[in-house]
DNA sequence: CTGCGGTGTTCCGCTCGCCGAAACGCTATT
DNA sequence: AATAGCGTTTCGGCGAGCGGAACACCGCAG
């Protein structure tokens, strides 16, 4: 597990509960959601208050309370704080219970093997998608992804097949944004452009990527689908971009017959809606 | 990473702030730890709320402003909550900023090449042990340790080896705790026997435990100590009770190589303070 | 040494966000 | 039907927490 990210926002369409939120308790998720956003491994109680536009008394109050549970650590020379130990037992926790990964493992690594690269499973988020599990080829040069670090969803393979299977209306959603990320020179943010691939994507059941999220990588993804259809995580293969194309055809196949026997297992019938 | 466990509710002794910490906050937090520290992999508001002997309207605005930022999930169906992906965010943010691990991973690798069996790298977080990381021998039979989850500091040759490492004044402190938790039948819990055990751990450099945190489990540990001698991190060897008499010698001499070479490389010079 | 701009920390009174009890709607179970 | 749980929502009163300001403490430059 690797990769350092912000916490998703969460601006999902249903996400606007309006207020009956704890305010105190927002604040004290977006100073984690900063720390754990932050280039540096630390950071100061003026750079986390500007960050989120706070006084720094509030900061200070929040950071000492995180750090009596554990979730922040504090330097007691330089009197600056990071993450602590409490992050990661709540990391690990959440994998226990995804029993996703126990089922969708071992068919990461037969693809993997079988192709000689990275396999990875990612679950959605909101409007952003993270790796959760990833097993990676015995070979000197090969792709490792970051694990819990979130992207957006149009761009890179798996990112497009999630998008590619939600509900029309989420879809629409989404590419409404007023501004589509732009990760790598091959990202694409024409939203006209994005919308024939997607459907080109839905009929072919794969999506494919050319450095779209991370120049020098190229990836085919397909989605896991549940009984109704709903997207419930992308299985892809990922490489280095220049010995990628090669293996396609065979490595295509192999991932569609993986995630249909997995959908499968999930209750999923046919290609269409039963 | 993998293992559930209790945040850990640091009850380190210079951790007793009285009333400068946020009530709300520490609520929330403490509902994320019983999310994580739960069996199941979900919990229902009542569940939660009888937990932390907190009202079910307070536990309910907690979950929902949790849910708000990606740390609880709810299913919708079954109105249940369990961790949600932001905790993995946290959780791989943090193994991030842990620069050691990049530094110790290579000599786990080889420690569990040369002896066959698992090696773990663990820190110390106030009164608990978590693994961090960990390199398992590519072998049938083989142990495999739970990262992120919080262990005491009194049963365990990793946790022995950190609490023999402690200034006296700390040691003391720990145990003078009222009951020190019994994880195993061979666990040990008296103080006296304890003491002598840890001087003799100072002496050797080396702790040693046959399944005192885990039944059926065997391990060597040493601390890798900074120019303080304060113990930064302890690397362990450990494998199936049965088979871990035999290569003890050799492993003992492995595991004190590595660790007083990571120590030096952390600025520690000789044995004693110089 | 003395000011200065920058930290992180603490103080304290006023205010409004939160707490809690109770009521509500819902699904199982009997 | 009736009961017993569940999760959710409402509402008023009150005390927890906000924030401006003052504080202590650096390292730096004049």
């Amino acid at each position: 597990m690797s990769g350092a990210g912000a916490v998703a926002t969460a601006p999902t369409a249903a996400t606007s509960d309006g207020r009956k939120l704890i305010s105190s308790v927002e604040r004290a998720l977006d100073v984690l959601g900063v720390l754990a956003a932050a280039d540096g491994p630390d950071l100061g109680v003026t750079e986390v208050a500007r960050a989120l536009d706070l006084s720094k008394a509030v900061v200070h109050r929040l950071l000492t309370t995180l750090a009596s549970r554990g979730f922040v650590e504090v330097e007691p020379t330089s009197r600056r704080y990071r993450l602590g130990p409490s992050a990661l037992t709540l990391g690990s926790a959440y994998l226990d219970r995804i029993d996703l990964i126990d089922l969708v493992r071992p068919r990461l690594r037969d693809l993997s093997l079988a192709t000689g690269e990275t396999a990875t499973m990612s679950l959605r988020h909101g409007w952003h998608r993270v790796y959760v599990d990833q097993v990676v080829p015995d070979r000197e040069v090969r792709m490792e992804v970051a694990l819990g670090r979130p992207f957006p969803l149009h761009a890179g393979s798996s990112s497009k097949a999630f998008l590619a299977h939600l509900d029309e209306e989420d879809r629409a959603a989404y590419l409404a944004q007023s501004v589509l990320e732009v990760l790598t020179p091959a990202t694409k943010v024409d939203v006209a452009v994005l919308r024939t691939e997607l459907d080109q994507i839905r009929r072919d059941g794969i999506a494919r990527s050319l450095g779209e999220r991370q120049a020098g990588a190229a990836s085919i993804a397909a989605p896991i689908l549940d009984a109704r259809d709903v997207p419930v995580a992308v299985v892809s293969v990922c490489g280095p971009i220049e010995r990628f194309t090669a293996s396609s055809e065979q490595a295509t196949r192999l991932l569609l017959e993986t995630t249909t026997a997995l959908s499968r297992a999930l209750g999923h019938r046919g290609p269409s809606r039963a």
